[in-house]
DNA sequence: TACGTTATGTTATACTATAACATAACGTAT
DNA sequence: ATACGTTATGTTATAGTATAACATAACGTA
């Protein structure tokens, strides 16, 4: 199910910021990883690592495992996809690196994924980890439930 | 590393509050559930999946994956235990059911794992909910940082 | 005791991810 | 242009996580 009415602007937009942000920090955005990170922006909704290898497989056929996961961790390192763990899935983000932690909404009707970074977020879980003694490093904040479309849809 | 100074202690209450609790909503706490809460409580570590299994392995020969899971099923659907997703692990609930969603403090040097379940966090996330038209089943908040002995060993 | 339900045993397999080592492509300095 | 160090990708193997499907056993009740 895809919702978005304008995915393709979504995801020609996403590759070209990848493009000038590695551009802006020297790293080389091959063809390969512009091939993965095009692919998991397909649509709203994560993408397993296995379902990349095997549309990378119809082309590549020396794909392997590590090829995917290599691949990802390029992307995730740099932002410009996230790991849902609570879906063992990524997906892809429109502002990489623009702040630290990125919270995301996941509608278990139709699997699609949207960011909701908001500063009061990140404000309240400082002041949790203050309140323990505890320093932050990462937080993963996954909310799961409907998406506004998919509860119309039961209406 | 084990910060906790009175542990016996945790992991008994735990499962007397476990033994309550099932007695009260006529469930049955076999020896295999049991012996599993038991492991999960040795620490305030998460525990994976397959050191239970090689743990409950050393007395019952007929173990197998499926004997862990389904364990660890049915202690997660009465929030006896809850699943770490960024660790593929599982922890053990001092109160189950005392509310909806559990939030989490993990240590990333000494692997222990802390709940700190605030309203104040409830609250915000209905509110970030109710922004995006959104409705919230469940939530995964996993906090990584470094608990208050592990700053201070670092000192 | 018979019977339906829940729990556990058993076998097989699916799914997710990394280790380790080899080759190729790239960037830069001579 | 060539040599060389670095980064990226190829390749083989294996580790780690989880579930499907069906069989038997234990439990609770009529
Ligand atoms: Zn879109
Ligand atoms: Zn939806
Ligand atoms: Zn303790
Ligand atoms: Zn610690």
């Amino acid at each position: 199910m895809q919702h978005c009415q304008h995915h393709q602007q979504c995801q020609q937009e996403a590759i070209t910021v990848a493009e000038k942000y590695c551009a802006t920090h020297n790293l080389r955005f091959t063809p390969l990883r512009r091939r993965v990170l095009e692919l998991i922006w397909t649509s709203h909704e994560p993408v397993k690592a296995y379902d990349i290898l095997d549309a990378i497989s119809d082309t590549d056929t020396s794909s392997k495992p590590p090829t995917v996961y290599r691949t990802l961790d390029f992307l995730q390192q740099y932002g410009l996809v996230h790991k849902l763990n609570s879906q063992n899935a990524y997906i892809g983000c429109a502002h990489p690196n623009k702040h630290q932690q990125c919270y995301f909404l996941i509608c278990t009707a139709c699997s699609e994924v949207s960011e909701c970074c908001y500063q009061s977020i990140d404000t309240l879980i400082q002041k949790v980890a203050k309140k323990n003694n505890f320093t932050q490093q990462h937080t993963v904040l996954e909310i799961q439930g409907l998406c506004e479309s998919c509860q119309n849809e039961k209406a």
